[in-house]
RNA sequence: GGGCCAUUAGCUCAGCUGGUUAGAGCGCAUGCUUGAUAAGCAUGAGGUCCCAAGUUCGAACCUUGGAUGGCCCA
């Protein structure tokens, strides 16, 4: 008898039990479920099972074959995975074909440097290309296998990589579009050159960085006659053609500056000089004569005293005049025997310098403008690998940024440098040889960005297109309004060439589309190498004469399109055949494209479909370290994705990319993983919980919605509300959203419907109704928060379903085949479950936090009317919810509707050595210190 | 230097069109539990809502100026 009182009724009890473990091991584990993904094609079989239904595309923006990955594209991968993955759980075809940016300078940089070649002419282009090809193809490689590792679904087995013969075939038919609509010009301009890799560059392949210039006032000085010119300017009574003869009256101010005068600017970029062909002024601007110590100089009266500098206390102001008052006078060149044109140009400030600035068309953007204004000549002293050319004078065959230092010493030798220091300003670099880059002119090709309004249709289109942010139609316009002439050609070996030909009779550069289609046809077959090896007439059409001095002799172009070109025409690569619809439904970069490839694909789009590429324009933030500062490889602390997967696991981490507001910059360090990686922990151990209770249940236990106890109904709307909420949250791109309703879901359904099922679940017999019904409530609940999760937690949701007794999930082997789509849900009567919900919530709570523990506690509820009404309903689940031992529930009148007053005291009887609740016990002779529940249940098992 | 964005508890973030004592999760402290146990539950302490001025009966929210950080551009 006492040996009975004291049984420990603990292996008569129902507790949880599952496979699913813990801890949970992610880096470990991880890679054994990317394998049985691609085993059991659950990509590939989803996708034919939703292909009857509606196509939804996300065209994913190449990345870079180059390097490892960094949490930058990790973030970014992970986030088009999501989206991937709620569009085919929504049941559409979202056919997802990652690709890569082969061609280009970097790779090719890196080659050489593999290589151990310092100068790329040193090579045969074709071998090099090869070469190239192997070290891109090596790199891709590897970011496959990381970004697989990530977990994503797509096409990895066939990615799209522009270095395909397919896809160089689609950049030359572009061009052949483009060259027929009279798109494209090659043409002289001034532009961005790297010396070091000796070639043109696109704005995009820019960075400004801080760098040290000399900064000189250099004096050009004035002939006599031009001296005669300004005094006459000067005394308001002369113009700068000088026909006007001087009014004696007017005292000149030339006797006042015996040493002569001069306009003096200002540069930082002393290498320019030699190609100096004017001086520009502000119209409006005034400027003036400052006599100093017998000299005279001419520049802005705004900025004579910091230009001046200490000097300036001693000068005279002599005279003033506008800056449109002496358009058209002229200076001697410092060092050339020539003169230099004073011109007018709005570009020129008055915050820095002297207001009168050194213009060589050749070297600047704005000088350019100003040159083909002014019909000035283009001089372009200085050859590919900057060195100066003969035309450079003294200068020749010296490299630029040396020379720097011995024009500035020959300046001060001959007396016309005023002042030079050192200046440090933010300067344009090279973005991947980080070097500083120049402009030069040189002939290349442009697509014309206002023929054929070009730009004012792309921004039309880009009106029609959907962002998030919404600031990013502004942006993505401001680019395109500001964007110059996109200059598409680039003198390198490793990319797809612009099959142009040279007229050996008359030098004319032609680009026909009609050769361009033959070539588009040849690379398709053979790659675009074949350009270097095969003979001009494989390309020209029959009969071909050169239009413009109609010869037959041609030899082809060696120039290579710039890869921003490249990955701007990739959505016709591969949008718009085998069903993928044309333009794509999204593309989420960050927010670097809108200036990238955002752009360059909608240029390409509208040239020559007239359309946007795209429907929805999605941006992800930044990722900086933990500090909010830029994560820089160069700087060490960048961190690779592969690396923190290893350490982390790719779902702590992609749980992380869910836990920040992903749009905005986001944050990222071991101290911020460590805290949602303890998020990761309690989703686990809540599913643990659910999964743990199937134990025992067979499908033909299951019962359904309204066969089940108030109490587990109720969970289901719970779980409906919940899934519901992310399903929307989803469709508004708002993964952060869908994140905190996540955890606000599984923190809920763990304090109250866990803890109340406990009992349950552990003392009922094994096929008690109420234990089956919790059962089945806890299946439904596991199957809908798995399928909500499983976008974000793509691993863990499958390790666990993988869990769920095989019968229950049916023909759903993969979570990947389960489904958002809902019961029908009835609005009004969710609303009012999620309100009794809280209400439940409410006096669990007070229970919970009274002295009295659960079970020796007896509530006694009273509830106004309304609130009584909805009470009663739950029956017994009210006790059960509230986890104590008896409950009464009275309705009470003269409270307000929804009001309730609970009173907490001890529970009656003695605490039932198995269930722990308080009861009559002793009813049992065999079993004294059970309650007759447990007795039978005991009874049951023990016969 | 210009444009855009951000700034709310130690951390990640909510706070709808301005309206009582500004919320959640994580962390922290305390207590309970020891039948989810390297778990679970409850309670609590943390905030000059970046700063300043203005509009308003009333401002985290609107206006202006500034600070810090980020992106893009020059």
């Amino acid at each position: 008898m006492s040996e009975q009182l004291e049984r420990d009724y603990r292996d008569t009890l129902r507790l949880p039990t599952t496979a699913f473990p813990m801890k949970a091991e992610l880096p470990k584990r991880e890679p054994l479920r990317v394998a049985w993904w691609h085993e059991e094609r659950v990509y590939e079989r989803r996708l034919e099972r939703n292909r009857a239904n509606a196509p939804w595309v996300l065209h994913d923006g190449p990345p870079y074959a180059n390097g490892e990955l960094h949490m930058g594209h990790f973030l970014n991968m992970v986030l088009k995975d999501m989206f991937v993955k709620i569009a085919l759980l929504d049941g559409k075809w979202a056919d997802f074909v990652p690709g890569w940016d082969m061609h280009g300078l970097p790779i090719e940089l890196e080659t050489l440097k593999h290589l151990g070649i310092k100068d790329f002419h040193a090579i045969d282009p074709l071998e090099l290309r090869e070469k190239c090809k192997e070290r891109a193809l090596y790199w891709l490689d590897r970011q496959r296998s990381t970004r697989v590792r990530m977990g994503t679904f797509g096409h990895f087995e066939r990615p799209y990589r522009t270095i395909d013969p397919t896809f160089e075939a689609t950049i030359v038919e572009t061009l052949a579009e483009l060259a027929e609509k009279q798109q494209i010009y090659k043409g002289l301009r001034s532009t961005l050159w790297c010396v070091h890799d000796e070639t043109a560059l696109a704005e995009a392949e820019i960075e400004y960085e801080q760098k040290v210039s000399p900064s000189i006032y250099v004096r050009f000085p004035l002939t006599p006659s031009q001296q005669e010119q300004l005094a006459s300017v000067l005394r308001g009574r002369g113009s700068a053609d000088g026909k006007m003869p001087p009014d004696d009256a007017v005292p000149s101010v030339l006797p006042s500056v015996p040493k002569g005068v001069s306009f003096l600017i200002w540069t930082t970029t002393p290498w320019t000089l030699p190609a100096n062909v004017a001086i520009a002024l502000r119209a409006d601007a005034t400027y003036g004569l400052y006599e100093i110590e017998g000299e005279g100089l001419v520049l802005a009266t705004a900025l004579a005293p910091s230009a001046l500098g200490e000097r300036f206390a001693g000068a005279r102001l002599l005279a003033t005049t506008t800056g449109e008052k002496l358009d058209g006078l002229f200076a001697r060149h410092p060092f050339l025997e020539r003169d230099s044109a004073i011109v007018l140009a709005d570009y020129v400030d008055l915050e820095t310098g002297t207001g009168a600035v050194h213009t060589a068309p050749g070297h600047g953007a704005d000088d350019f403008e100003t040159g083909i204004k002014y019909d000035l000549p283009i001089l372009n002293p200085v050859n590919a690998s900057g060195h100066f050319t003969d035309e450079a004078g003294p200068y020749a065959g010296q490299f630029i940024f040396k020379a720097n230092k011995q024009i500035v010493e020959d300046l001060r030798a001959s007396g016309l440098l005023w002042r030079a220091h050192e200046y440090e300003h933010s300067y344009p670099h090279c973005w991947r040889c980080r070097n500083p880059v120049i402009f030069r002119a040189t002939a290349q090709w442009f697509i014309a960005m206002d023929q054929n309004r070009l730009r004012a249709r792309a921004m039309e289109a880009a009106g029609a297109v959907a962002y998030t942010p919404e600031w990013g139609e502004m942006r993505l316009k401001q680019m395109l309004e500001n964007h110059p002439e996109w200059c598409i050609s680039r003198q390198r070996t490793w990319g797809t060439p612009i099959p142009a030909v040279l007229c050996t009779g008359c030098g004319e550069s032609i680009l026909d589309p009609q050769i361009a289609r033959n070539a588009a046809k040849r690379f398709g077959e053979a790659g675009a190498g074949v350009w270097w090896s095969d003979p001009v007439t494989t390309y020209l059409p029959d009969g071909f004469v050169c239009p413009s001095c109609g010869k037959c002799a041609f030899e082809k172009e060696k120039n290579i399109v710039d890869i921003w070109f490249e990955s701007g025409v990739t959505h016709f690569a591969v949008l718009g055949h085998g069903g993928v619809p044309w333009p794509s439904d999204l593309v989420l970069e960050g927010g670097d494209q809108y200036r990238g490839w955002f752009r360059s694909s909608i240029v390409t789009a509208v040239a020559a479909k007239n359309a946007a590429p795209y429907k929805h324009v999605v941006k992800n933030g930044w990722v900086n370290d933990e500090h909010g500062r830029p994560m820089s490889k160069s700087k060490g602390t960048g961190i690779d994705a592969k690396d923190a997967m290893e350490k982390w696991g790719a779902d702590v981490l992609r749980l992380w990319a869910a836990s920040v507001e992903f749009v905005d910059d986001v944050r990222f360090g071991p101290n911020v993983v460590e805290q949602v990686g303890r998020v990761y922990r309690n989703i686990r151990n809540r599913i643990r919980f659910m999964l743990s209770n199937l134990d025992g249940l067979a499908p033909s236990d299951v019962v359904t919605r309204d066969a089940m106890q108030p109490l587990d109904a109720l969970a289901c709307s719970v779980v409906d509300a919940c899934v519901t909420d992310v399903k929307g949250l989803y469709d508004r791109f708002d993964i952060h959203g869908a994140y905190l309703r996540i955890v606000e879901f599984e923190s809920t359904m763990s304090s109250l419907y866990f803890d109340a099922l406990k009992d349950p679940l552990y003392s009922r017999g094994l096929h008690d109704g109420r234990r089956r019904s919790a059962q089945s409530a806890l299946l439904y609940a596991v199957k809908r928060f798995l399928t909500a999760i499983a976008p974000v937690l793509s691993f863990t949701a499958e390790e666990a379903w993988q869990e769920i007794p095989a019968p229950l999930r049916g023909d759903e082997m993969s979570v990947f085949d389960s489904s958002f789509a809902a019961v029908s849900i009835d609005r009004d009567a969710l609303a009012d479950d999620l309100a009794l919900w809280d209400e439940l919530r409410a006096l669990r709570a007070q229970v919970a936090g009274s002295a009295v523990r659960d079970f020796e506690a007896k509530v006694r509820i009273e509830a106004g009317i309304a609130l009584h009404e909805r009470l009663a309903r739950l029956g017994d689940n009210l006790r059960e919810a509230l986890v104590v031992s008896q409950c009464d529930l009275v309705a009470a009148p003269g409270l307000k509707d929804d009001a309730a007053t609970l009173e907490i005291t001890n529970a009656d009887g003695e605490k039932c050595r198995r269930c722990w609740k308080f009861r009559l016990l002793g009813g049992d002779a065999d079993h004294p210190s059970l309650c007759a529940e447990c007795a039978s249940v005991v009874r049951v098992l023990e016969a």
